[in-house]
DNA sequence: TTGAAAGCGTTACCAT
DNA sequence: ATGGTAACGCTTTCAA
């Protein structure tokens, strides 16, 4: 029995001055062997010591100093904000990240809570990051972007419904969602058109864009447009369903499929036959809407493929200072089911 | 109209040293001053020409200087794995992440996705963090557990239904949860008890400790346990409820919400009935439960307030070189509603 | 093929 | 009260 069992030795932590003394070697020779520096040959032997030395003391190099030596880094920051919004957001965050990672960059995710955004730009700019992509639910003004730039951010991205002035601009146009919706009931003959809004601050970002591509939806045809409040609870709800004759709709658009399932659930309670006297949308396309009777139709958005668009931040850091770029990541379709 | 309309200046990113040259002082001063240093005294016109001085070049310290010169950082690092399994987990990280905050901590999460155990720790150790909160579905062995120690970490977790040898351990015991859940249905008289177990690889760390539950609380009484493999769409769900009544069960525990909705739904349409014929019992407790008909029966999971998490951490961040601690952070509880 | 040394931006110690 | 200076860990140029 050893008194001491595999402890990790408080001790300090190794650097490549300790791999060198263990290795016999100068410093730099290390660094050499240790990065694969082809502009310098090194003997085999040599190389082996080092690499043996290095594996003998669990050393790893140190990011900071590197990137200090370097005066530059290779990452990118995502900072995040109070919630994820939308469900689609996190699959998207994701396959970026592996993405840029593909590209040699190191995404790294922030958060940004209970911070103005003069503060939080400071905060990030503090990391020297190479490029930042701040979603729409933080914030991010054209002073924030300025410091980013001047610390050194080689492109700054704005991702949500709407641009920035100064950055770079990932739009997901929430309008599509709201108009899609409309333009769908339109054509199965609705006019009256309610559009539910939800509550919640955290989705006033979304909600807004969504009542506003509705809105010009409609203004397109003849229908009328109505803006519901609703909470996300059977309260809200079911208040909704009760004054629901008196508000002469003949269609809604839900905001999303959770929204709506809570809506048809207390309209049919409520006796309000779906889709004869009110048709019902939602978006998302959730499974859950094919389970419902009646099945309920929805708006489903889907997202550009993400390489591309870590390629596009790539030539954007390389080459920077041109005009900022805007692109439109998201396409929204119709699709009819049952409820409308 | 002129040319340069707020160009942020292309050039080189502005230093303690650009600070100190403008304001005509030395870059310790500098220093003093925006760290509001109090072992020193400056005076006060001093002190307004730094401000003045650091604002005018958009000065923001170098984070990697200031850790490399301090020898510690206060980034706890929390790497994120394939996919956000559970949603309670969202929830969960970003409160931690408040509370961290909260006590001074940099809370940064680093996407560790297509490495395996051993260049994910090296890749975190590069970067310093004093403390790492590994989530169970990325991996950490105890090699790797060594390797951060050895790089400065002062505490590494692990946090998910199972400890890691080595690192302390935040525990979401999820066979709470089918024992919750079996226990429900045992006392409601069910005996033949299948439990859904999803196909998606992502939910199998949640789903196999859930199963062992089950079985333990079968095991407890006299109930049978069946696994039941199933994929979250239509097609799985009705080749499921078409062979159910070859499997003589009496009750499902659904894995969760999502599940026992896709299934409910299927075993409806083949005019099975709901709890009649079958029980089911959901988990996560969602508002959709309340929505179906009949009801659904859920267990509800509920985590300790992180805030005592957060100092937690900080304690053993503070004195390290104790033994590894084990926390429980989950309470399961069945809720009854008409399902089951 | 290898080593010595400078320097990245910051802060803390020690003089002035 | 303020300023000079060394040091953190690393990479890279230059010299041997």
């Amino acid at each position: 029995m050893s008194q001491l069992p595999e402890q990790p030795t408080e001790g300090p932590v190794p650097t490549s001055a300790d791999v060198a003394r263990l290795a016999g070697v100068s410093r730099a020779t290390v660094s050499y062997v240790l990065n694969n520096n082809a502009a310098v040959r090194i003997s085999d032997p040599t190389r082996r010591r080092v690499r043996e030395a290095a594996t003998e003391l669990g050393y790893v190099p140190h990011a900071a100093a590197r990137s200090l030596r370097a005066g530059h880094s290779r990452m990118v920051l995502l900072p995040t904000g109070n919630f994820p919004a939308a469900p689609l957001h996190h699959h998207f965050l994701h396959e970026l990240e592996a993405g840029l990672r593909r590209l040699d960059y190191t995404v790294v995710q922030y958060g940004s809570l209970g911070l103005d955004a003069e503060d939080a730009a400071r905060a990030w700019a503090e990391l020297r990051p190479v490029a930042v992509i701040a979603p729409g639910s933080v914030p991010l003004t054209p002073q924030g972007i300025a410091v980013l730039r001047r610390s050194g951010a080689k492109a700054v991205f704005t991702l949500g419904p709407e641009p920035v002035a100064g950055a770079h601009a990932l739009i997901m146009d929430q309008r599509q969602v709201g108009g899609c919706a409309v333009r769908h009931l339109m054509e199965r003959g609705r006019r009256r058109i309610g559009v539910v809004m939800p509550e919640e601050p955290a989705l006033a970002l979304f909600a807004e864009p969504r009542l506003a591509g509705a809105r010009q939806a409609a203004s397109a045809g003849t229908a009328r447009i109505e803006p519901l409040p609703l909470h996300h609870d059977e309260e809200s709800a079911a208040a909704l369903a009760a004054r629901w004759r008196t508000l002469g709709l003949d269609a809604v658009f839900a905001y999303d499929d959770l929204h709506a399932m809570l809506l048809m659930r207390a309209l049919q309670d409520a006796g309000i036959e779906v889709p004869g006297e009110t048709a019902v949308v939602g978006a998302d396309d959730l499974m859950l809407g094919r389970l419902l009777r009646p099945r309920l139709s929805s708006v489903r958005m889907e997202l550009d493929t993400v390489q591309p668009l870590a390629d596009l931040v790539d030539r954007l850091v390389r080459r920077p200072g041109k005009e900022p770029e805007r692109h439109d990541l998201l396409r929204a379709t119709a699709v009819h089911r049952e409820s409308s």
